[in-house]
DNA sequence: ATCATTAGTATATTTTAGTAAACTATTGTA
DNA sequence: TACAATAGTTTACTAAAATATACTAATGAT
């Protein structure tokens, strides 16, 4: 029942950082395996932001949860830091091209939410 | 930065289930805040499945933990649950109208896995 | 001289999620 | 009579993840 055909393509066994993948989705859902790494992603499909800024939009977390979640999405390729020389420092975080690759998925993402908030949700405070 | 323009038209503050919203992206990211839930979308878009199909496809998994992801699916209105009056039971699980919907989703994550598999992954096993 | 600011780190604690293992109900089969 | 099979539930335990809180370095402003 589950095959290539059937689950995404995989083209073989995949390896990667030392595991191995039957189904290259699986990559997808090991990497975002908590909401916060792919709710980065979708802050910083806008644009580039400082640590604090995240911290702000990500509340409540805090800055030993952020600042390891930014270290993974760095070591996964995902995302770039640049730490400009000032004071107070100042570091921006922006997606790599691998992280860009992700707008599809957001877009459908948000495009899916919409559809299920118009269904089950309330909207208010209509401006 | 952040705005109706930018991160997902929200059309005003979204109430669901008690929880407000400002973006409706974020109802997505509290749904699928563990890998669980969304690789049981990804195998059921594939057509229904048994409960312990689906525990065999997620080992190492308990049936607890099973047992209570499916529910929570359930009571988003994501899949649909069928009982057959069988001994031994048989109780199918399959993606509702609203589940369904996520197709997208998952077809741009398993494109965006096999573009990063791509990259940094090792193809073994080619039959 | 002290404060404010940013981007973190360090330590200890708490919460949460998941695991392990045993159990239940039902009925057909050996 | 006992076993097998499925779809769970229950209880107790463990490990992982997040929290709270305090701290650091560097420098410009008050």
């Amino acid at each position: 029942m589950i095959n290539k055909e059937t689950i995404g393509y995989s083209f073989g066994m995949i390896k990667l950082n030392g595991n191995t993948y039957q189904y290259s989705a699986e990559i997808f859902f090991e990497m975002f395996d908590d909401r916060l790494k792919l709710m980065i992603i979708w802050y910083l499909s806008n644009g580039s932001m400082r640590f604090k800024e995240l911290s702000k939009y990500l509340q409540p977390i805090t800055n030993k949860t952020l600042s390891a979640k930014l270290k993974q999405l760095e070591e996964l390729h995902l995302i770039e830091r640049e730490v400009f020389a000032e004071v107070p420092p100042r570091v921006e975080y922006t997606l790599s091209p691998h992280g860009q690759q992700l707008k599809p998925v957001i877009d459908e993402v948000i495009a899916w939410s919409q559809h299920y908030a118009k269904t089950f949700g309330q909207t208010i405070n209509e401006e």
